[in-house]
DNA sequence: CGGATCGTTGATCAACTTCAACGGTCGTGG
DNA sequence: CCACGACCGTTGAAGTTGATCAACGATCCG
């Protein structure tokens, strides 16, 4: 049975964008369920639909796919106080072409679609909330493409080591390459031209 | 002075994520404006803070920065029935990047954030189509990603080209270029190779 | 007619990949 | 507790993709 406290932190988020009590977030946690995901265990698979939104109160997730050459690319990681889905799959009822897995041992709360559909309607500050969310989450990924587009590969992985120093310490290297979209040779390359 | 059928198609777009009525409509369009954009006319540059967010009604937008070697690198374009705005500035109030500026005579709804804020307050259906519609810009901007990684240049014209064949056909060779991240010159070797 | 803008072409160059090989580390089974 | 294999990071040579630069033609518009 999952504890007030395992909550906290999500109520804590929720805060962040629209004010709540005590009474409505006891209601709104019924929504969601807690799990367990063990390193390496898969959330989604290839082929599936996504039925499913993942908050991630502790570990680390990725999305990946598989490229035209068999290879694993990596297009997105979600911490702590991270929502992770697969939108495109979810909004469109379609079968995914991505994997979600646990980089570590991870919590998460889930909620599927019903209880998600059913939640909005019962609670309108969950769909301000969702809308703050979404909204972040679409600046950042404009960014991203900013990103993408404005730097070389070498620019990226340094402007990366900047932002998120303590997430590069946690992220085993290959994994880091691919989300850069290197492969892990040159990543290799590009460290060592930094430390010489 | 704007007209009841200027603002129908709005409505079409609202009534694909959210029920309304005509009474709350005409409600919901007095909190917008409409503005006719010149080809070449910026709605946005770079140092302001973005303040406004754009509604496509008739024509199209582009958004791009300017690179280190001072050349424009387009990231968005937005068609009929497509939000433009520039997120990040918005959501953190900080100087933009960006420019964002007609690519045809334009004819755009917009609304500025402090009617923004009135609007979500006093109809609540307009936070359920926000988010709607933020959900689904972040799907499609993460499939981009998705394509980005998973396609050469090359292919990624090739895809666009089959996904979109009457945009190619509306927007100048070189900001096709622009936005798939090639220069003119190598668009055009590709360009070649295909009808040869 | 004249100038700006856009698309094209070809040669050279830089960024990044591919492939093959090697060494270190970690976890698991014996 | 050791040994083995799997996994991961590194190195270097050769190859590919796409950028850069300079030049030229075509078109459009004043």
């Amino acid at each position: 049975m999952p504890t007030r406290e395992m909550f906290e932190q999500f109520k804590d988020h929720i805060g962040k964008f629209v004010k709540i009590d005590e009474q409505e977030f006891a209601q709104i946690i019924t929504y969601f369920r807690i799990r367990f995901v063990d390193r390496k265990e898969n959330l989604l698979e290839q082929g599936q639909v996504c039925n499913v939104n993942y908050f991630v109160l502790e570990g680390l997730l990725r999305k990946f796919f598989i490229n035209e050459k068999g290879v694993q690319q990596t297009t997105e990681f979600a911490l702590e106080n991270w929502w992770m889905t697969e939108n495109f799959s979810y909004l469109h009822r379609t079968p995914t072409e991505f994997y979600v897995q646990a980089v570590e041992n991870t919590r998460v709360l889930s909620i599927d679609r019903t209880a998600y559909e059913e939640l909005l309607l019962d609670h309108p500050c969950m769909e301000r909330y969702f809308r703050c969310v979404y909204q972040k989450a679409y600046a950042a990924a404009q960014m991203r493409v900013k990103f993408i587009y404005g730097h070389s590969r070498e620019e990226l992985y340094h402007q990366f080591r900047q932002n998120y120093p303590a997430f590069i310490q946690r992220v085993p290297q290959f994994l880091l390459a691919s989300f850069l979209g290197v492969t892990p040779e040159y990543l290799s390359e590009i460290r060592k031209k930094s430390v010489s």
